[in-house]
DNA sequence: GACAGGCTGCCTACTAGAAGGTAGGTATGG
DNA sequence: CCATACCTACCTTCTAGTAGGCAGCCTGTC
C-alpha cells in the first residue's frame, strides 16, 4: 500500500484532529485552510459542503476502526488480550495526545445539533463497536476467562461506556493517567471474577493497582 | 422558596438547555433571544460576554449539584441508596429529556476549544463530584455494604466515568434505557461484591458524626 | 508528433447571513 | 436623579458556500 498523502487526505486528517479537539461546530473551513496550506475554496472542491466532509471523515474513521478490530481478531487470539489491546490503543493515543478522543464519541455528545447524515454514521459506529465487544466478551466467557454477570451485550455496553467516560475524565482533568486508572479497574473487574469461581488453569493474578492520580 | 423567574434566570436556563444539546459553540445569543423573547443586545446587558454567561451558568450548575449532594447526605443515610438516588436522578432527566446530559460533562468533551475561565469551572466540577463519590464509596465500604477492590478514589473515578459514558451511549443510541442498563450493572457490581463477602452489619441507621465529608 | 478538448486542482473574488459585541436611546420605578 | 431593563441600529469578523478563471496533465484524433 503506497501511502502517498493527497490533499484530500490532508484535509480529512486535519478536520479529524479539529473535531477531536472541539466537535462539529468547533472548527471551520478557514481553520483547515490555514493548517493544510490551501485556500478555503479549494476545500469545497474536494468536499462541497461541511456535511460531506464530516461524513466522509467518519466513514473513513469507521473503516479504520473496523480494520483495527479485524486485525485484533487475526493477530490476537485471546479475548482478554484483545480487550487489553483495544484499551491499550486508546491509552497510547491519549498519552501522546495524538488523537485523545474517539471522533464518534465526541460527535455523539452533540448529536442533537448534528446534521442528519452525520448522526447516522455516529450511531452506526456505536453499534458496530458494541457488537464487536459483545462477541469478544462472549468468547471470553465461553473460554472461561471471563465470567459475565449479565448478558454479553449488556456487559459490552457497560465496557464501551466506561472507556468513553474514561476518555472524558482524562480530558477534564488534563491527565492521561486517569484513563489507565479507570480502564485498569474495568479490565481487572472482568478478569478477577473468573479467577474467583472458575477452574481455569492459568491464573496469572496480578494486583498491582492502586496508583490513583492525585491532583 | 419563592422562585420568581427573572429574565436573567430565563437566559441562564435557556443557555443551559442549548449547551446540553450542542455544547459551547452549538448556540448563539440569537438563539437565546429567540427563545426567551428578548433582543440579542439585551442579553449583553445581563451577561456582557458569552464567557460571562457560560461561567455564571456553570457556577450556578455547580451550586445546584453541591446542594443536591448535600441534600442526599441529609435525607439519605445509606451510601448505597445515595448512589442509587444520584443515578436515579440522571435516569429521570434522560428519560423525560428535560436535561439529558451533565452540562460539565458535555463541556469537558470540548475542553481544548473552551475559554480559560470555563475550563476552570468544568474541571472543578469533576473534582468535587469525584470527591463526593469517593466519600460515599468510602462510607459504604466502612459500613460493609460495599467492598471496594481498589482505593475509594479510584473506584469513584470509575463510577463517574461509567455514568458519563452511559449518558453518552443513551444519546448516541437515542435510547434512554441504555443508561439504566449500564448504570444498573455498575450498581449491581458494587453491591454484589459485598453480598459475596458477607461481614456486614445490617443496621443502617448510623448518622451520629459523619455527616460532613471526610476526605 | 501536434493539438484540441476536457478534467483536475487550485486560485481570487465574492456573497449572504450569522457570530459576538457596542453605542446610544427610552421607559419605568425607587 | 439615577439605576435597571430593555430597545433600535450598527459594527466587525467569521461562516459556509459560489462563480469563474487558470495552469497542468491526460487522452483522442488527425
Amino acid at each position: 500500500m503506497g501511502n502517498i498523502s493527497t490533499t484530500s487526505d490532508d484535509i480529512l486528517a486535519c478536520a479529524r484532529a479539529l473535531i477531536v479537539a472541539g466537535g462539529y461546530n468547533g472548527f471551520s473551513y478557514a481553520d483547515i485552510a490555514n493548517v493544510v496550506g490551501i485556500r478555503k475554496a479549494s476545500i469545497h472542491h474536494h468536499f462541497p459542503s461541511k456535511v460531506d466532509l464530516v461524513r466522509t471523515l467518519i466513514a473513513r474513521y469507521r473503516e479504520e476502526a473496523k480494520a483495527g478490530m479485524a486485525r485484533l481478531e487475526l493477530q490476537v487470539s485471546d479475548p482478554v488480550e484483545q480487550l487489553r489491546s483495544y484499551v491499550g490503543y486508546w491509552e497510547a493515543c491519549i498519552a501522546d495526545a495524538s488523537a485523545p478522543f474517539c471522533v464518534c464519541a465526541l460527535l455523539a455528545s452533540q448529536l442533537p445539533v448534528l446534521p442528519e447524515g452525520v448522526v447516522v454514521e455516529v450511531r452506526a459506529h456505536f453499534r458496530s463497536l458494541s457488537e464487536w465487544l459483545t462477541s469478544v466478551l462472549e468468547r471470553g466467557a465461553q473460554h472461561g476467562q471471563l465470567q459475565l454477570t449479565n448478558s454479553p451485550h449488556a456487559e459490552a455496553e457497560a465496557f464501551m461506556a466506561t472507556v468513553h467516560g474514561a476518555m472524558l475524565s482524562a480530558r477534564a482533568y488534563g491527565d492521561p493517567k486517569i484513563f489507565a486508572v479507570v480502564t485498569g479497574q474495568l479490565m481487572e473487574g472482568l478478569i478477577s471474577r473468573s479467577l474467583r469461581d472458575d477452574s481455569h488453569g492459568k491464573d496469572d493474578r496480578r494486583r498491582d493497582q492502586d496508583e490513583t492520580t492525585s491532583n
